[in-house]
DNA sequence: TGTACATCAGTGAACGCGCGTTCACTGATGTAC
DNA sequence: TGTACATCAGTGAACGCGCGTTCACTGATGTAC
């Protein structure tokens, strides 16, 4: 990846190529260490082979950056799992094949998905209006909740409170994603078996509908 | 905490009581930060009111202040758990009281928490050997597992696999510690709610064993 | 009881590093005439 | 078709900062005689 060496000036109105050169860079490097502070304006310039004060004409400062890593990180989150899901039609298999998606991004980017849920929050400057959480950022937990409201309609599931059974799905999921990352030596058992023990407990699936 | 004001040379002998203040220091720091980062050599000195290179007197280096702090979070982790669960003799109460307690130091002691299980695992150096986990990291979920065995065999769960039904009980209880840390905003239902959701449904406990 | 001295518990200055950000600039490129 | 010039896409040097770590040191304190 000798990018530095290959990269030449992009032409006149090509200028804002150079934004999406910036982002993949700093996404690159996100999943190569992990941590968020690894992605400084300098290592992110040398990645992309230009100089550090080149990002200025892109982005306003080094938060910037990272924030629409996390924009781009959520955008392809949500559409993996959407992918998957629409593999199925039947409520309960979509529920699953969703959640297997979801599932599939967390071992496949690791640290793409800590980016999602597990990044320290800005702390909001005083007396400042909190800003309202995207839409964009919620996507996913929206699907969750309709495709086990589908899966009671369908009589799969005997869930009285769709929503707050799809947030204790949410948080099995979230907590094996993460916590399966973090402890790899853990004897975890098989993927599939941890995946329908989440969802079917905490989704209150009737027993009769798994044939 | 003018603290740097206040403190005076340790009298012969015990100089090792600069230890325990460094530790406390370097706790109080990342608890108000949350970023380990944020733990340096020099901020816990300034903030134990010594100059920094005495901390080589007591420790190598810094990441092993941070190990250091991770031990004793662990410990008072194990602690808070093993006091709340023994409040109950019913084995099912006591799982329940056990996860509360869980769930309670990670709402306390967010930050603290994080610590545990969402700390940056340390890149093991080339070709060096893997250092198996220390017991003191392990007992939490040991206590866990052996709760729950205890459940079956009082006929309040129907587990076949007590060793994996615990597993995703802390999948569930660590997701939801970490989620409800990082989203406020998000309308979780009531802890203790959340917490039967998750303890019963990944724990397979019986209906009719809950008076 | 007095005193020389070893030891202990630290200090202060300095090092080189990478960082975010600023500033004045440069040189290629397209365009108006 | 030729050329002056505005604009675009960047560069290079510099700033002040906090960091981990090293080194030679200091001054109080307890102890051997």
């Amino acid at each position: 990846m000798t990018e530095s060496a290959m990269r030449e000036r992009n032409r006149r109105g090509e200028g804002s190529r150079l934004r999406e050169d910036i982002l993949d860079a700093a996404a690159e490097l996100l999943d190569a260490s992990g941590n968020e502070q690894d992605v400084t304006l300098r290592a992110v310039a040398r990645r992309v082979g230009i100089s550090a004060p080149s990002i200025y004409a892109h982005f306003p400062d080094r938060e910037a950056i990272v924030e629409a890593v996390v924009d781009a990180a959520f955008l392809e989150f949500n559409e993996a799992i959407a992918a998957e899901a629409a593999t199925e039609t039947d409520p309960l298999r979509r529920l699953h094949a969703g959640c297997s998606g979801y599932l599939k991004f967390a071992a496949e980017r690791p640290n793409r998905y800590r980016l999602l849920f597990q990044r320290r929050m800005i702390p909001t400057p005083e007396g400042s209006v909190q800003r309202p959480v995207p839409t964009l950022r919620t996507d996913g937990f929206r699907l969750l909740v309709d495709t086990l409201a589908d899966c009671v309609e369908a009589g799969a599931s005997s869930s009285t409170d769709p929503f707050a059974d799809a947030a204790a799905i949410w948080v099995g999921m979230h907590g094996f994603a993460t916590l399966r990352a973090e402890l790899c030596d853990f004897p975890w058992p098989p993927s599939q078996d941890m995946l329908t023990r989440i969802v079917d407990g905490l989704g209150r699936i009737t027993t009769q509908s798994r044939g």
